[in-house]
DNA sequence: ATTCGAATTGTCCAACTGGACAATAACGCT
DNA sequence: AGCGTTATTGTCCAGTTGGACAATTCGAAT
């Protein structure tokens, strides 16, 4: 009966865990948190359920891991991309960087975080790397005399907040779409920082729609 | 073995469906939408979960149903409140508005909605619906010449999403109490529609924070 | 070559799920 | 009083879940 053996793709505990949580993601970008089941993920990678047990102890560590995973790399990425730009344009790419993929799970993670206090914690955590990278940018715009703000960490909550409530319309509800959710978030923050009306869509380093299509399978694959 | 029977409690139609309904909401209230389980809402009302099926043909009708309740049920109370105020202190009463319990059914539902086209179709009339109620409110404000807007409608999407997005950091992530989450959506809308600084704050009828707690608890039972 | 630890499998389990359904009991109508 | 409707119950089912665990199989160090 087990004549027929399959061979068993061992590989290296570090790969293996990372190819689980990548895995995880692609089932919350399609079911949810609240939906990632270990059989499926098993099945995603190839593997048997057990084996999952074997990397994460238990279900909720495995989601946590796979929600820091994602945004971490997300964080890191961002980050390069804004200390290659002026002033200006990093402002525009950060308020505008708002790939589907991405924001489903955050949206996501705000559901699922009152009932899943490893995830909680996480998100709190991110949170305010956000504002922090967000408070970073402004600085830079204000130091370079193209902008001004009395509390660029106040700004960069309310900035916050602004980017999170349009990508709700535009994702969660489809309300709104990318270039009206540009406009608005555009809008306040020139408002806010004293920018010319039109200079944050102009500096805009990703002007065209559909643009982060590549990011995003980047993360989910 | 069945001689001591439980009496049955029979009750109309109506008001069974209602129950049940409202019974619903306490379990999305604590496990969100994608742990509703008809057991447990039957648990809750008291009943056999095979009762809960007489009423819903089937759990994805019941969830539907129990969301499309609350937020309608929340926006006529809102309407009835708005409709008794002045035009600034029913704008600061609209965008202040954000009691625990309503949010984190809305936060569900906008992570939820990818999933379930019956919430997507609710939420997004739901939406619109509160988009007209604010773009309303901006409308008597401005014809009573107490503040200016070029775009009511505009305006009114525009101060949703604030609104939205601070709630999110207020209930959704713990990153700001209601003070300052009212301090940033007063601010935008002051500074959006031309009215005095502090004006909102003042003229809020929602004051002491905790007010809203005999509202939620009314939704919740 | 042998040993040892880790990766991987297969199988088991108790709990829970949504749904189906027949049986019962109360109600309203005539 | 009789009757039909319907609210309500209890029970069944097949499927899925997270977790436990012993049994294998490989790789690397000795």
């Amino acid at each position: 009966m087990h004549e027929l053996r399959k061979v068993p793709e061992r590989k290296s505990s570090d790969e293996r865990r990372d190819e689980i949580v990548r895995a995880t993601l692609r089932v919350v970008a399609v079911k949810g948190f609240a939906g990632v089941t270990l059989r499926e993920v098993a099945t995603e990678v190839g593997v048997v359920h057990g084996l999952i047990r074997h990397y994460f102890s238990t279900r909720d560590d495995l989601v946590a891991a796979a929600f820091d995973f994602a945004v971490t790399s997300e964080l890191a990425s961002d980050r390069a991309m804004l200390d290659g730009l002026e002033p200006v344009a990093a402002l525009a790419g950060w308020l505008a960087s708002t790939p589907e993929d991405h924001y489903r799970v955050w949206i996501d993670a705000w559901s699922e975080a009152g009932r899943t206090p490893a995830l909680a914690a996480a998100l709190d955590r991110h949170h305010r790397d956000c504002e922090r990278i967000l408070t970073t940018v402004i600085e830079r715009v204000v130091d370079a005399g193209l902008g001004s703000s009395a509390n660029p960490a106040a700004d960069s909550r309310l900035l916050t907040a602004v980017a999170d409530g349009v990508a709700v319309q535009h994702h969660g509800i489809a309300a709104i779409g990318v270039a009206e959710a540009n406009d608005i978030v555009f809008g306040v923050a020139e408002r806010q920082l004293g920018l010319a009306p039109g200079s944050l869509a102009r500096a805009n380093p990703v002007p065209a729609r559909g643009q982060w299509a590549e990011g995003a399978a980047l993360l989910a694959r």
